[in-house]
DNA sequence: CATTCTAGTAAGGACTCTTGCCCAAATACG
DNA sequence: CGTATTTGGGCAAGAGTCCTTACTAGAATG
């Protein structure tokens, strides 16, 4: 609506901008270097790796180049630009790590949880992990990225416990766990989300812009992704489907977790569902096993007819601890392609997917952080 | 990812743009308002309506200020810029009008169509109603934005035929339709989602960027509103809810459309929606209209149930022929805000909300037509 | 050692934006 | 009616950014 005010300082700021950039894709490049790859003129760029050297951006490698002519200077981000923490929290454990602005990881920190170990345990988990961390890196850790086993509020950034959905996690607020040990924001999102980033940057669902990740496990989740970006809503908890109405046993219309709870497939006395189970069950011949099985295919194509309807995706991929199960995704595919909508089916392909996805936010975020860094403050 | 190169090329076509932004919200200005209003230098806003002059896009009105001081010159968009067609097609008619890039409507035709008249009709009537806007106005048709009372395809605009659903404008591919007419190009959408880019805008949803939109009527859809924007999937039949599963007569699991057939609520020989029929229903005090109504409360209750588990919207927007129907909404209400994640529902408040979409969008895209031809062709 | 090739620098020019000042023109007021 | 006030507009000077061209420095090649 309004554009932005034309000014030359602006023009420095984008300079710097498309020196930073460069400098974050190629981890040393001589001024002659990033002056070809952008495009911007070999004095300017002079000017500007001055500039970002006096502010302690950039620095001289001392490194030279080698080869005929004259040998030039490597430039590289400086180090202590710090890093930003990425972690994953699920109920068997936390995994954590940093990585600066070139996508280097600097450590990984792992910490085996008990079952049911509760969200405190694995806040000090947590906590530890990133001071081990934060030690390792010459810098601070300026922001952190944290993928989460349970709805994320939108908000707040904490896990909420949705009725009749299992709170696997529990009650956390990563934002306020790492108040101390990290400088700048914490961006909080649940791991279906990720992983649904994961495989749009590199997975099985590369460069297609609209899809829906359908994560079966002991929770059940998914994610929409439209126009290339994963859609959260209002409150964060887009995707998840526990109360998605579908289809039971004999055709009744009811929740998608009332179908669990109807074939006896969750653990007993909790909302979670009784993998290990359902594996057996999926894997089994019997007339029993056989009955399960159609019940749970149609369960999923109603599922399934609902994203179709509301995200129209040019694809569905489907992960989870037993939404892999061999067999299942060709069934789910064979009755799922006889619906008036049919949709192609491909099973996600990464491992740790959330990992990778939150670790990809984390490097942008670094990056466009010391962007914001190199331009003054947007008056105040 | 990769940051625009700066120039001073840039910084000028910046300067024309606030120029030409202001003139667009502001239908006359002086240079010293203008300035005023950008905060951008009077010296440098005189060299830009200089050039914006000179290259036809800006005139001296001729008028001056009154009042103390020296009298200002007012400038404007030069007239003869053009226009952009809106127009809105259903099984009734064809209602069109020209906009200018100021939002001011030239003229509007409307064309009645008999029932059943067929999609040739339904073309004819939209060349001719161009034909005649074009006429009206000093420029040229420069684009337009379809309005359809049909699903349609985002790649190519044409309208197209789901199975189950009624087709109700039928096969029409209104681009090929006015390229004799329109200029430049001719985006095309369903009627539901203008409207709610409508409500969105200025109705019952204002300010609420994560939303769903029902449409009950004829036909079923619903638009999804997710971080402001209406998603259109990759095929652009997000929110085509016909197939979608929900709860029929005695809880049996079916799609949304088949419980209209079972209730013998459908057009005879036809997949529309009987609206006299059920409109009557629905005023109705017998045993039969109240189980009607539980049926359809239910059934609404599961495609809401969808919605919220995929979407996560703030709120519900309701509308549509029958949906507005007194004592529904305030059922649909009470059953729903006893569902695990109640959502609050509305009623759409605006009328002919496609038209008013559509329009502001053909208003928006005109602008920025504009703008792109005061800088030059980006390279070629 | 001369040649060749490349990195970096210096000078000059073109362009944009801003500040400050002055002028022009119209109203307000004595 | 004449003067003060007020506002729009124009001009000049200055600072800043980027680009081109030409030149220098330095390293490998022959």
């Amino acid at each position: 609506m309004t554009p932005p005010k034309p000014s030359l300082e602006m023009l420095r700021a984008l300079t710097d901008e498309n020196v930073l950039r460069s400098l974050m894709d190629h981890p040393r490049l001589t001024r002659a270097e990033i002056s070809a790859r952008t495009g911007i003129s070999k004095p300017t760029i002079s000017d500007s790796v001055q500039r970002l050297a006096r502010a302690g951006l950039v620095v001289d490698t001392g490194e030279r180049t080698t080869g005929r002519g004259r040998a030039g200077s490597y430039y590289s981000l400086a180090p202590g630009l710090g890093a930003a923490l990425v972690a994953a929290i699920t109920p068997r454990g936390v995994v954590a790590e940093a990585v600066d602005a070139l996508g280097h990881v600097h450590g990984q920190v792992r910490t085996a949880l008990e079952a049911d170990a509760g969200p405190r345990v694995a806040a000090d988990a947590l906590t530890t992990a990133a001071r081990q961390l934060a030690g390792k890196i010459p810098g601070r850790l300026r922001l952190a990225v944290i993928s989460a086993a349970d709805p994320v509020d939108r908000e707040t950034g904490r896990l909420v416990h949705l009725p009749d959905a299992p709170f696997l996690v529990g009650d956390l607020d990563p934002s306020a766990v790492l108040a101390g040990t990290v400088t700048g924001p914490v961006l909080v999102d649940n791991d279906v989300n990720w992983a649904a980033r994961a495989e749009h940057r590199a997975g099985c669902a590369r460069g297609v812009d609209d899809f829906v990740y359908l994560h079966l496990g002991e929770g059940l989740g998914c994610a929409v992704v439209n126009d290339g970006v994963v859609r959260r809503g209002h409150g964060g908890l887009a995707g998840e489907i526990a109360h998605l109405c579908t289809a039971g046993p004999d055709g009744r219309a009811m929740a998608f977790t009332e179908v669990f709870a109807v074939l006896g497939l969750r653990r007993p006395s909790s909302t979670a569902i009784d993998v290990p189970a359902l594996t057996g069950l999926l894997a089994g011949r019997g007339e029993q096993a056989e009955r399960v099985r159609s019940v749970l295919v149609r369960a999923i194509g109603g599922v399934l007819a609902a994203a179709v309807s509301l995200a129209d995706p040019r694809m569905v991929v489907i992960g989870g601890e037993w939404g892999l199960c061999p067999g299942l995704i060709p069934a789910v595919d064979a009755y799922f392609s006889r619906t008036p909508r049919p949709v192609p089916l491909t099973a996600a392909v990464l491992s740790s997917p959330e990992l990778t996805g939150a670790r990809a936010r984390a490097v942008e975020e670094l990056q466009s952080l010391i962007v914001r860094m190199a331009a003054p403050a947007p008056e105040g």
